[in-house]
DNA sequence: GTCTATACCCAGATAGAC
DNA sequence: GTCTATCTGGGTATAGAC
């Protein structure tokens, strides 16, 4: 039996990932749980709450279990191609759950008048991952995979801002579309991506 | 002088591209215009219809003049460097104007929940665009400027997204940032990535 | 074309009984 | 912890005088 804390908490992800924040009133969430919106306000002290409740939950669960740098290089030496698919599933892994997905439309949606989700799509989805790209291709230079006088920066973004792409024009250009068929792409996509940018930069034997 | 249909406009477009289009107010637009509420009925039925104005002047302004596929060619024969940055420049001339530059926010931001605005942006910025993209590197083949046996169509998209994306950081994701800043980086920006892509597929000599 | 006045609705939030 | 009842404020939009 689920509570009517976490039932608000579901109910919410619901609604704001389909209609957005500004679009949905305590009155259609309460309705939705069934009781009245002043029962609402037993569990979360405003509407602005809830959505901070909703952020926090997501970075929780997106940075709980990370792929530590030191295993990533393992990862590397057994071949690229490994370390890349190894990273790509734990990511879909923890995309794929109906409420992950929902909660990154909504990441999306409200990044541009929420002063504290902006800040973490800026720091964490961004800025921290294109930092970890960049140890990689430092990593593979230091490796002899990749020619030493490339720009690390620039090839980091040059690849995962194309990612960040395909997430914006699934989640908000082309929405609503098939969660399961976005995701079952993303990996192609980026695989033949990656392979454009590799290509150009690495050592020929 | 000017009239004020025209100042309901102007003001509408920099107080959507502040606070997005539910986040601003008849009212509000009403104050800063200096008039009466009831008297912006007077110019357009609702205030979706301004909405609706402010997206026409960005399709039309967009639209307006356009590099037809046999200048383009003839701007290829010259060289890729040429072709590239001419038009590189007119889109930037088109964007630098203040007014398009919020216009652009206010479509990023609004793409989520009303939907002429998506399909504005999945047709017209996105499928149309990467089309014509797709038609270039089709023509680099024909030249011989490129490998015949890679992927337009990845290529295209390789190299575009990088530049949607980087108009999101700005509009969204950054904002507000400097206007100017990011106009000079965006030539250098995507040149670099356009080399990066090139140099994979570019038929040696 | 602008004004005053107002209709009508729905939002977030609170008080206090049970 | 849920309810009924209510407060307060703001939203879009219209009617009709000037």
């Amino acid at each position: 039996m689920i509570n009517n804390k976490d039932r608000i908490f579901e109910v919410s992800v619901d609604l704001f990932s389909k209609h957005g924040y500004d679009g949905v009133s305590i009155r259609q969430i309460a309705s939705e749980v069934g009781i009245k919106e002043s029962s609402i306000y037993n569990h979360y002290k405003s509407k602005e709450a809830i959505l901070d409740a909703i952020l926090d939950y997501y970075i929780y669960e997106m940075t709980k279990e990370e792929i530590p740098v030191s295993q990533a290089g393992k990862n590397l030496d057994v071949s690229f191609d490994y370390f890349y698919k190894t990273g790509l599933e734990l990511y879909k892994t923890k995309l794929s759950e109906d409420k992950m997905m929902k909660i990154t439309r909504i990441i999306l949606i409200e990044s541009y008048h929420n002063e504290k989700i902006r800040n973490f799509v800026k720091t964490a989805i961004v800025g921290y991952a294109v930092e970890g790209w960049v140890e990689l291709f430092d990593l593979m230079k230091k490796k002899g995979l990749i020619r030493k006088d490339c720009d690390s920066k620039q090839l980091a973004e040059s690849f995962y801002y194309y990612g960040l792409f395909l997430l914006i024009q699934h989640f908000i250009i082309n929405y609503p579309e098939d969660d399961e068929k976005f995701l079952n792409e993303l990996g192609p996509k980026s695989v033949k991506h990656m392979n454009l940018l590799f290509n150009s930069v690495k050592v020929s034997e």
